[in-house]
This record gives C-alpha cells, structure tokens and sequence, in this order.
RNA sequence: GGAGGGGUUCCCGAGUGGCCAAAGGGGGCAGACUGUAAAUCUGUUGUCGACGACUUCGGUGGUUCGAAUCCACCUCCCUCCA
C-alpha cells in the first residue's frame, strides 16, 4: 500500500526525483505539502488546494486530538471524509508542540504531559497514545512521537533528548503493528551536532521504517547549519525510502534541501505569511500592504499562472489587505501554495532533465530575498 | 436673546501650572513570520544641521521663573431655554 520509487538521481548533486504510493494516491516527489494544522488549510478548502496542485496535506495529531477530539474524526469515518480531502494526508505527532507549547508541558520518559494551550486541561501524550490517535484520524502517513529540541540546547541536552526519541520511536513501532495500512516515519533529531545527527540517524535506520523525517531544524538556528545537518544526515538514510525535511518552506531552502536528498517538505510559511500580506515569487518576497503597490495595477508575478495573479492586480489586493476583508488572505494563500508547488514541479523536472543545477544557479541568480549558501 | 459645554499633534481622545513633543486607540509607514496557541506580533509616526535645538495644544494679549493647563477679549462648534 505505501511504497516509494525512485526514479532518477541527479548525477551532480544528492537531488532525487521519485514517486511515493499511498492508499490515497500517488505523489510526486521532491514535494512541498502544504499544513492544515486544525484539518483545515486555513483559508482553502479541498477543492481549491486541487486546483492549486497540491498533492498532500498535512495535519496534527496533538491539536485535533484536543478538538474535535479524534473519537469523532474516526466517528465520522476518518480524517479524509470529516474534512472533505481524498487525496493524501500525513499528519504531525504532537513533537513540533513539545518545542512550540514548551512553556505547558513536562517531558518524562513515558511522554510529555501537555497542558492544553485552549482550556488548561492536562493531557499524557505517549508514543502509544499517539499512535492510537493517529489511527483514529486515518491519515496515511503517521509520525513517530518525538522531541523537537529548541535551538540552541546543550550536547548533552539533546543527546538524551534524541535517545529518548528514539526509545519512543521504538514504542510507537511497537503499538502500530496492527495498522500496517499507514507508513510510519522514524524522526531524526540531534540538533546542530554532527554527531549526534550521526547517531540519530542510525538508531532509527536500525528500526527499519518505510520512510525517515529529519526534525528539531528550522528552529532559529542558522540556515548553514541546517544545510551542514542535512548532509550528513541524508547519507546515512537508506536511498529506497523517502526522507522528509520537517518545518522547511522557504524558496531558498526547498531548493537547498533537494540538492541535499530531500523529497519531502512541509512548511506553515506560504499559508502564514499569505495572511500577513507576504508573496512569495520566484523573483522574491513582496508585501502588498507597501505603499509602493497602491496603484500598481499589474499582478503580484506576470510570470505566475495562479488564478490571483490572473484575475487580480497589486492594488486590489493590497486594498483587500488595507480593508482586512477576509479575500485577501484567501487570495495570497492562493498564490503562495501554489508558488511552492510550482517550485517543486520545476525542481522535478530540472531533475528529470538532468539539469537540476543550472536551475538551482538560475533560481538564486534571480531572487533578490536570497543566496545559494555553498 | 439667555444658560451651559467645548475647540489638543493625520483622526478620535486623555491631559487641567513644571516629570508634556504631550497617555491610549485608530489611521499611516516599515519589519518579522519556517513539523500553526498567528486574519498575528514588533518598531515607528512635529521639524531639523537630531545623545541637542526649534516650532506645536482655535486666535490675540496677559499672569508666572515656568502655561495645553490660570486670566481677558475675540472666534468657531454643540446642548438646553426663549
């Protein structure tokens, strides 16, 4: 049911393009997914996120856990029909949460005790409640329960952090055997150390999951560590499997995490910043509320097929933005998951063309926002 | 005609002798956002030759070492009475 293949390496460079099955479908990789945290993409329903191109979306364990609560998701036939999406799911387990909600929850060795950020009720999140959650929701690819260490911890903080992880990433195999239906993901932790990447990385290979996701990056430290960590981490990872990068959405990463053998992203970022007035472009970021765009009646991106820089000029959404109307956070939204998806489709077939390079060299030429990081 | 209330920096609105270039909100300008506690948060918003100086609180004049704050007159606005 869940299988990845590898199509073509890159002869120059650690790029992979590939393909992925699953009960919902099959993806196209290197891919971005976008994140519907609350089993919405915020501001997008599924039949929009189609027409976008996206091909998988993400959820979470930890924030539908405490509402609806995933009794009812499972009730109401799974996560797929509750919230209309027929394509693919992955769903988070509640790790990014021991990072972000720090100041509501204690790590123990059995699990980390949240206190919900909603109406302070407390909650055992284990690897085995976890799973069991993540069952109830039927997404199709599930995370393994583990630590993402802040940015900056001590070695021998995040030593002991990603031991545990793995003790847990141990435990959720464990009590997921009898659902074989869903591909569960081992999560490398390690922080900003080689080493501990190093033995991270082996813990879990040692356990033999259908696919590995590298976390506890993206979280403040800087961009050259993150890429210094992908590379010797992917290496290490078994080629026949997907490795997917946690919390990576920026253009410049996407591009800089495919070169290092990564074939799955996911990011809050596009969906985030839409809503703040941020576009991204192949070009570099704009934010429409600048006075600069007041009468621009020209499009975010004339390069841009989305159906925003289509129908609408820089000065109506900019307006949209000014007046806080609901539309423009749909319509930037829009054209930032789809900005994404198109990145990745160039990637994908730079890589088929053997070319991946050059366009990595073009892409970086022509952003202003960033520079290729060797 | 009579009685009362009021005119504050782009707007609304605090302030009633020094700690006031003047609270707070709005608006404006800009920045941030990376496995979503985010349609959020932060900075800034009189001028300049800018760690200091200058011009501002309806207008003019006055009191005082010192006035957005006190006094006089003028002017405009609002409410009530006739």
């Amino acid at each position: 049911m869940f299988e990845y293949t590898l199509k073509k390496k890159d002869p120059k460079s650690m790029a992979r393009r590939g393909s992925l099955q699953t009960p919902h479908g099959e993806i196209q990789t290197p891919v971005f997914m976008p994140v519907g945290t609350q089993a919405t993409v915020k501001s997008m329903d599924p039949h929009e996120l189609k027409e976008i191109g996206s091909q998988i979306i993400l959820s979470n364990t930890y924030h539908l856990y405490l509402r609806p609560g995933h009794e009812l998701i499972k009730k109401a036939g799974g996560l797929h029909k509750f919230m209309n999406w027929d394509r693919p799911i992955l769903t988070d387990s509640g790790g990014f949460q021991v990072f972000s909600l720090q100041d509501n929850r204690k790590i123990t060795e059995e699990g980390v005790m949240f206190q919900s950020h909603i109406d302070g009720s407390k909650h055992m999140f284990t690897p085995e409640l976890v799973m069991e959650i993540q069952n109830a929701l039927g997404s199709d690819i599930i995370m393994a329960f583990d630590e993402c260490a802040p940015w900056p911890s001590e070695h021998d903080y995040v030593k002991k952090s990603l031991e545990r992880t793995t003790r847990w990433a141990k435990r959720c195999k464990e009590a997921h055997k009898k659902t074989e239906k869903q591909a569960l993901f081992g999560i490398v932790q390690g922080g900003g150390y080689e080493d501990l990447r190093r033995q991270s990385a082996k813990e879990l290979v040692e356990l033999d999951f259908p696919g590995y996701s590298i976390g506890g990056l993206s979280v403040g430290e800087p961009k050259n560590i993150m890429y210094d960590m992908l590379e010797i981490t992917t290496p290490l990872l078994p080629e026949n499997k997907p490795r997917y990068l946690m919390g990576v959405g920026s253009m410049d990463a996407l591009v800089e995490g495919v070169m290092r053998g990564v074939d799955m992203f996911d990011c809050v970022l596009p969906t985030r910043t839409a809503r703040t007035g941020t576009f991204l472009t192949m070009k570099g970021k704009i934010n429409i509320m600048n006075a600069q765009y007041a009468e621009d009646l020209s499009p975010v991106d004339e390069q841009c097929t989305c159906y925003t820089c289509q129908n609408y000029s820089r000065a109506y959404l900019r307006h949209l933005f000014k007046a806080k109307e609901i539309l423009g956070a749909r319509l930037a939204t829009w054209h930032n998951i789809h900005a994404l998806h198109d990145l990745m489709g160039k990637i994908r077939e730079s890589i088929e063309q053997d070319r991946f390079l050059e366009f990595r060299k073009e892409f970086f030429d022509n952003n202003r926002d960033y520079s290729a990081y060797n």
